[in-house]
This record gives C-alpha cells, structure tokens and sequence, in this order.
DNA sequence: TTGACATAGTGTTAATGTAACACTATCAAT
DNA sequence: ATTGATAGTGTTACATTAACACTATGTCAA
C-alpha cells in the first residue's frame, strides 16, 4: 500500500508577469481583483493549481482566464514560499514570466478577474499580495535574460525591421543602443536573413525586412552558442 | 469570512542538490532511499514541506535530516511540477542547490535515509523520480552562476592560497585555466587581502596566504558590479 | 652542501571585442 | 526642388582576453 502524505498542505498557486511591448515602452499586465482579499486592488494574473495539471498549464490557463490572454511562452521564475503572503492561509506561488508584444494581444477583457490592463513598469500602482516582489524579480530576470538570448525575435512580426529590433531591445533594457554597433552585431550572428522586400511606413526611406532563422538558431543553440548582446 | 481553496491539493515536497568540493573533484550528495517508493535506490535528499515553515527552511530541515549537513547555503534552482514525477500521487518539488566544501561536511551519517554519501559528478548512478534532470539543471546553473559571482570564496577556508582558489573553480567548471591569468583577475577586483602569513605544505615553496573581504564585496555588489570570470 | 623536486610567483604580446563617433541615401509630401 | 523623416554605412581608440615560459623558494635525500 502506497504511503501518502496526511499533514496539512500548503495550497499551490501560479502568478505571471507578462510583459508587453508597444514598440516604445515595456508596460505589464495587471488585473483587477474582484474578491476579498485585496479586493479591487491591482494584481499579478495568477491562481490556484489544480492536481490534474502541470504548474505551466495552470500558468497559462490562468492567463486566459483572467485576462483572455492565449499562447503566451511563459517562462518560470522563481517559488515564493514565505509564511504570511497570503493573509487567508498558507499559499506557495510559482512564479511565471514572459515577453509578448502588444499590439498582437491588445487590452483584453478580463473574465474572472474586474479588470485587466497593461501598465508602464515605470507606472504600476501599489500590488496585492507580495507582487510587487515578484515584478521586481521577473523585471531583473528579463533584463538578464535578453543579453544573452535573442528573445526578441519572437516578438516581432515574421517579417520586421532592424530598427525594430532595436528599439524592442532599447525598451527591454531601458537604455539607448548605437544603430551601427547594433546592426553590426546582430547581423554577425547570422540568424537574421534579409529579404528581396522591404517595408513601407510613410514618407521616408524604406527598411530591409529580415526574418529570423529559427533552425540555425536552435542548431546553434544546441551547440552552446553563445548570443551575447 | 474569508474563502480558503478546498480542491485537492498537490504534495509541495523540496529536494536538495549539494555538490562538494574535495579540492579536485567536485561532487554531489546523494541519500539511500529507506522506503518505498524507490526503496534502496539513490536520490537527492529532501521531502515534505511542512505548513509552518517556509520552502527555505524545509529545505535545510530535510537536509539535516537526512543527511546531517547544516548550515548550508542553498539558492532555490526550479520548481518539478510534472504530473507522474512521483509514482503515489501529485507532487510538486521546489527544488536548491548548494556548494559545499567537502573536508568540512565529510560523509555525515544518514538518520532518516539508509545512507548518505558523495559522488563524483561525473560518475552518479541511476536515480530515483526525476532526480537525474534535477541534477542536471543544477549542474548547468552552477556552471553559469560561477563565472559571474565570486562564489568560490565560501567555500575555502577564512585564509587560503590563489592555488587553492584556482582548482576551486577548475573543479567547479570542469576546465583548467590559465594560472597568471586567473590571479591578474581575481586580483584585479580587490577583494583579496594579502595576509602576513604563508601557507607551509610539503617540501616547496610556501604560498601567500589571502582572506576575501566580505564587507567590500556586498558594497560593490550592491552598485551592481560585474564580477565576471 | 648540493642537487632534485614540487609548487609559487611573475609580464608581454597578439588577437579580439567593445564603444564612440557623423555623414550620406532614399523615400513622401509640399 | 526643398524639407522632413528614417535607413544605412566604417573607422578608430580602447579595453579585454588568451596564449605563452621562465625564475623563486622551500623540503628532502643523497
């Protein structure tokens, strides 16, 4: 007969940061609480996990649920496990995190939760729980994270611009890049392939368009490769 | 009245991958399953998270208990959160890692394992639940986190030689490098005080002797210094 | 005492990578 | 034809990294 374990039980939850990129600034997803506690305060999207599924699954079913996001990557960050986080009991959060573009997944209505809405990372208001913690940490992640991963292709349409690029990794990082040293390194990775189009946006010169080379790059990638920024 | 959340809950359980350093070869605690399941077989150590305490704290509980090891410094790694991870039923495992040195934590006797001892990395057996990918996610986090964090110095002793230093980190990173090399950097960061002493051992030349400065470091960490390797 | 051995300690150089810098090109609109 | 707006392009000084070999100082044994 298998031993199971009797003892009061932590209860298991996920919360996500989701990032958002308007091509200018990097803003967050909050949602609106609707019930006690923290009712009507701002909060991470995030809920409790169900024993049939996996921590990623319950992240991104919460994600739809509460903010009708659908196909976000997510990316785990770190379990936060102090006593008091939650005042009704003890609650285990692990936390996720992820980079998407916003004009793709636009203010979506909330479902579950009163509201749901992008905020500036410069302008989010005071958080339930210990969130405010958890940006913190997820924002600190991201930072690191884009120096050395090209993260930013995913973001971007099939078919962008290299000042896209760089203004998606200016806005990441919160600082200025030079165009020349940008280009030239990013075009030294040789993932990106230029093609016979190019794009049209008003009354200026056109931009090459480039794709990303997803096989080399995970070809690469299994090699150790290193995609330094 | 606050909700509290009654769905069945998954198991939290912690489990520990402390690697020890030997001076050459670096390696990793394992523990002799007592029970079922994978009675006999070899794991990490850890187990149930208790209500009351939080995941750091149940982490360093296990590990005392199972394997005698206290006052380890663990650094959370990644939360398990498979369906089938454990053959009895739903649990989610948050899983640390450590870097100990061995000579200080010699094979402590198990109490509630049938037996605790250290394996050359390279050289572990077959291992219970998901243990294998634990261990290889903490080996490759380790790698990385070397190389930017001057991790090493906890390990040694309050005064050590730059020798002593250098097979550190060559165990940790399983390369060798370059010995006038390594000492112009770790040099360059200011973070070594040359004692009066030297260090006798055998029949050759006696070595400085150097301490790290704790209290120069966490300022310059706290500037968000690079300590790249 | 002297020679063998073992580890400590020490600088230079070539190659590479990074960061700073300004001007020309091409389109639309007027 | 001029203006406005963004695209695109090289060079150089500087810093960092990687490769490399010899001398110094102690013990021990002959």
């Amino acid at each position: 007969m298998p031993h199971t374990y009797q003892y009061p039980r932590a209860a298991l939850t996920v919360d996500c940061v989701v990032f958002g990129l308007d091509d200018s600034e990097l803003k967050v997803l909050l949602i609106e609480r609707a019930l006690d506690p923290f009712k009507g305060k701002w909060a991470l999207p995030g809920g409790f996990v169900r024993v049939d599924e996996t921590l990623d699954d319950a992240a991104r079913r919460e994600l739809e649920e509460e903010a009708g996001l659908k196909n976000v990557f997510l990316e785990q960050l770190y379990t936060f496990g102090e006593l008091k986080r939650d005042p009704r009991e003890r609650v285990v959060s692990v936390a996720y995190y992820s980079l998407v573009k916003l004009a793709a997944h636009d203010t979506k209505a909330a479902t579950d939760a009163a509201d749901a809405r992008w905020f500036p990372v410069s302008k989010v208001p005071k958080l339930a729980f210990d969130h405010a913690e958890i940006l913190d940490a997820a924002l600190a992640r991201l930072k690191g994270k884009v120096r050395y991963q090209p993260i930013g292709f995913e973001l971007l349409p099939p078919k962008f611009t290299l000042s896209q690029l760089q203004h998606l990794y200016e806005a990441v990082l919160g600082t200025e890049l030079d165009k020349r040293n940008f280009r030239k390194k990013v075009l030294g990775f040789g993932l990106l392939v230029p093609l016979k189009e190019t794009q049209m946006t008003g009354r200026h010169r056109p931009a090459q368009l480039f794709s990303f080379d997803a096989d080399k790059y995970e070809k690469l990638k299994k090699r150790g490769f290193n995609f330094e920024l």
